[in-house]
DNA sequence: AGGTTTGGTTTGCATTGCCCACTACTTTGA
DNA sequence: TCAAAGTAGTGGGCAATGCAAACCAAACCT
């Protein structure tokens, strides 16, 4: 059916607007797309590298990285598994936290006005129909507000 | 109200999930995402530099280095326009015209699967919602498809 | 003409992200 | 039990992305 490339259409352009939207936010708190989604991730969750790594579709060296980095800027901290001594897992600071609530509030405020073209129904019915969309799935592609994983890719 | 943590959140998580889509897929064709945004736009558009970079919300000094590879793959050309000396033209060349339509097929068959979980009907709703969502607006976010710019900045 | 603005490119830099090699620890199995 | 194989994380090398600043050339003002 050619419904499926409107719905296509409609799905990617909203998609390249709300990264636009995180993207900016962002770059407004020197903090990268990723780093984004590591922070929500982390805000209920204290996985490990790899754990990390494939919930965002990263190589581990890259993870290396960008935990690196953030621990530098003090948002992140890692500590040493007790179970397993080669393991490292990755947890939020207090200031990691804060400024990860601070991001999330602005998205919202950002994203509010755009969402106010919609009546009150219909926002809760996009979000019923969003959240079957995106729901269960595979867990390759968590939020940054990052509700929990699944399953691995 | 709170509601709009949730729709937030499934706008959020959604865009993530297509997102990740749309760079598995370039990557299968050596495409990053901005590429793939880029000839997207070419494909019913012949721009400027600058028009280009207001589009994608990019500095001009990166568009010339992403024109410059797209070009040494002979995916898009540059002309020089006619009215204006300086101004330098982009314009998407067959072989990059066919490979977008390839892509765009093949993102709408990995959305297919996804798709489905929803009714005809639902689908015809979310369509409408997204639309009426990110229809009209400020147009710095332009979907792969790209339809259309409105307005710069 | 002379000064300013505008369109693009170039250079330099940090970040992202991949692949590969390497170390250190675990698990397995003979 | 102890060597072999597997797993966790890091580091180096590389290319692409993206910004900022410096720059050239053409256009626009008066």
């Amino acid at each position: 059916m050619r419904s499926d490339v409107a719905l296509e259409d409609a799905l990617v352009r909203t998609s390249f607007r709300v990264m636009a939207v995180l993207t900016r936010i962002g770059s407004e708190h020197d903090l990268s797309l990723t780093q984004l989604r590591v922070l929500g991730l982390l805000r209920d969750r204290r996985p490990r590298m790899t754990e990390l790594a494939a919930f965002l579709g990263l190589d581990k060296s890259t993870m290396s990285g960008l935990v690196e980095r953030a621990e530098r800027r003090g948002l992140v901290a890692r500590g040493k598994s007790a179970e397993d001594r080669r393991a490292v897992d990755v947890f939020i600071t207090p200031a990691g936290h804060e400024l990860a609530e601070r991001v999330q509030e602005e998205v919202r405020a950002t994203l509010a006005p755009l969402l106010d073209r919609l009546r009150a129904d219909e926002r809760r019915l996009l979000t019923g129909l969003l959240d079957s969309l995106s729901g269960g799935g595979t867990a390759d592609t968590r939020g940054v507000t990052g509700t929990l994983p699944v399953n691995g890719p």
